[in-house]
DNA sequence: AACAAGAATCTCGCTGAGCGAGATATTGTC
DNA sequence: GACAATATCTCGCTCAGCGAGATTCTTGTT
């Protein structure tokens, strides 16, 4: 067993895991009404919630590859839904801040809560050494892709 | 440094490589002039043509979630790229065969190639202990990811 | 203070991806 | 040969997202 075929294994292996996940996204979407974009927005929203960055239709739009047109559309949406409210910023006035609705943070439980579980329990089938490998080889290619994404940016 | 923990980050670093993934695979559709589902489309032909298994619109469209309207779309616009070509089943003339272009087959190398390289560069750091515990992590969340999907679509 | 330049967001009209419904061609079954 | 099943395609429609420009507010300059 060569280490080169453990990496192509590994490269289908995560190609793989990343096709479950989006379909999952989908799945996800269409059971609540929501388009893909809906949910990456939805996720985008509560990870800056969740770390105390202030939302803005500008941040969302950049995140999500959107020009304002289509990132107002979104927020239109979800606003709809009761899942985010629009907020005017009272320090700068041109600036609107997106609050996410309780509504959101279970909707995003239900999604993330059963794939936190199962991944977990995978991950409890190995030692504290084995799990510390596991976390440095997805830091690893973390960064490796990310490089690799941005250097593909880069000669645009 | 409790197992929980590590499982949480886990679940945030598997969830990072996979964003980062699709944005890579969106960032090679909008240079490409095609969109991400003819990239997903390209993936899942070339991965037939790897395997030998013969491709159809039928079978497309089931890998890609579209009806046949939509898919009959996509393989239109490939067609019109030169990326694919039509050929009737002469078995069965209601079927249309897909055959990938050797254009296609260099598209999707000019697309992982790079990305394979930096992953197995990451793989090589470990020993072979540490790399058959990563890969089998992975076979664990795959199989795991699956089978909550399968789950899911089930009580639908 | 008045004004220009810039920033954040929204509105309008348009293109095109994907859907539903139905048409067309081919195959296996009775 | 009539008929249901299968594979693909055509047509018309909806709506996500884009480009261009309008609107509202802020900041720096004079």
């Amino acid at each position: 067993m060569h280490e080169q075929d453990a990496g192509l294994r590994v490269v289908h292996l995560l190609r793989a895991v990343t096709v479950e996940l989006d379909r999952i996204g989908e799945r996800f979407a269409a059971r609540h009404a929501l388009h893909p974009t809906d949910v990456r927005a939805l996720i985008c929203l509560l990870d800056a919630a969740r770390t105390g960055t202030p939302a803005t239709p500008g941040t969302l739009g950049a995140h999500l590859g959107l020009n304002s047109a289509g990132t107002t559309a979104v927020i239109d949406r979800l606003e709809r839904l009761g899942h985010v409210r629009r907020e005017r910023d009272t320090r700068d006035r041109r600036r609107v801040l997106l609050r996410v609705d309780e509504s959101a943070v279970a909707l995003g439980w239900s999604f993330f809560g059963p794939l936190i579980h199962e991944i977990v329990a995978v991950m409890g089938r190995f030692d504290a050494a084995d799990q510390a490998t596991i976390e440095g080889f997805l830091v690893g290619v973390h960064e490796a892709v990310t490089r690799e994404r941005a250097s593909r940016e880069q000669h645009l």
